[in-house]
DNA sequence: GGAAGAATTGAACCTTGCTTCAGACCTACG
DNA sequence: CGTAGGTCTGAAGCAAGGTTCAATTCTTCC
């Protein structure tokens, strides 16, 4: 046994493997899923095509793991937005993590789009599934609060908080996909999204 | 000049036309589009796969067609289904149009998650967005009527109209997705929609 | 230095399914 | 009938892009 792999060497594919990843990423935020190509993740991460396969055993592998990546990096940073507000109000703390996840979309729309709507293969539309699934958790957790606390009328919050997520997706598709920046939409969008959680009766 | 084409054969043609479009569009209702191939549309219509070609320049044209007599189908079920009730209120046309949609849509479910979120080719996504418009369009203007009457608050319409639209698709597309008819769901779905609405202040 | 073995390269390969097209078959009309 | 011209057939062609793999380069350790 004449070789064995040492510390340097795993480092250094760690940082290969992620910058694949990054140069993915980079790729959808850049041309959207559609614009992205072994070939091109390969020259933008500036390795081989084939060294792609030693970290991932197919394409829909790796751009699921990025659209994982983005996913969890979106619905931390609304569900963050969304605590920090919850000493205020229920309610407050819904419309901050609707309002954080709509300004986000609209810096990286190329992203948002496909992360809400663009075709993609099936195993990376499992994980917009995952998406809108996770998204649409954090807000259930947060209705069940506001009807806790009476702040809004009793209604299944499963519903709602998918209904909501709906409205925001299909409401920004249009504009991101243009690549439009779609400001002027945010403030009808909450007052929609405030009107569908109702007031105590 | 020894051949001109007769009413006969003109006729002839038409029919096949009309038995290939019926063809592919059996085939989304049963498998979804990501069960259609040419070839399959062809044996199914009982023609050769080259004979597609002479009345559509590609799988994608005529999926469009597909897509595009399906969406206007619905459509007029839908604002059809308003009309009816406009007499009685404007809240209860919207709220027929939006519960005929859905009802109409658990009846095929391959077909409503194809029209809604199923990854598909450009061209015919592009007939999606006209889905998504016109319905939208549809529910525009009745809410514009609603907020003429009183019936509902002040709002920018449009944003509502899609904001209803997004919030149908994203509620139905999980129990869609599965072929599930997710019948439960409608009355939560129809109080979300007339929550959205708001009420006169 | 050199042998053993792993990582990397990138051009060739392969798969899938849309599209084409040369030939067979029809239709119209003299 | 015959011929001119259309229509239909379905197997072959082809494009795009993901995947593979023989050759090369690099890494370890004696």
């Amino acid at each position: 046994m004449a070789y064995r792999k040492t510390e340097a060497v795993l480092k250094k594919q760690a940082m290969t493997r992620e910058r694949i990843v990054r140069a993915a990423t980079e790729l959808v935020v850049d041309e959207g899923y559609a614009g992205c190509s072994m070939a091109g993740v390969a020259r933008r991460a500036e390795v081989a095509t084939g060294s792609i396969y030693q970290f991932f055993p197919s394409k829909g592998e790796l751009f699921a793991e990025v659209f994982r990546t983005a996913v969890s990096r979106e619905v931390v940073a609304a569900s963050q937005a969304g605590a920090e507000k919850l000493t205020s109000s229920a309610r407050a703390s819904i419309l901050a993590a609707v309002e954080t996840f709509c300004t986000r979309a609209m810096r990286s729309p190329k992203m948002a789009y496909a992360l809400i709507a663009e075709p993609v293969d099936p195993l990376v539309e499992a994980e917009r599934l995952v998406f809108h699934q996770s998204f649409s958790d954090i807000l259930a957790s947060a209705i069940v609060a506001a009807i806790a606390a009476g702040e809004i009328p009793d209604q299944d919050a499963g519903i709602t908080a998918a209904g909501i997520v709906g409205a925001i997706s299909d409401v920004l598709v249009l504009p991101l996909s243009r690549g439009d920046t779609g400001e002027k939409v945010l403030p009808a969008l909450l007052a929609f999204v405030g009107r569908a959680l109702g007031r105590p009766d």
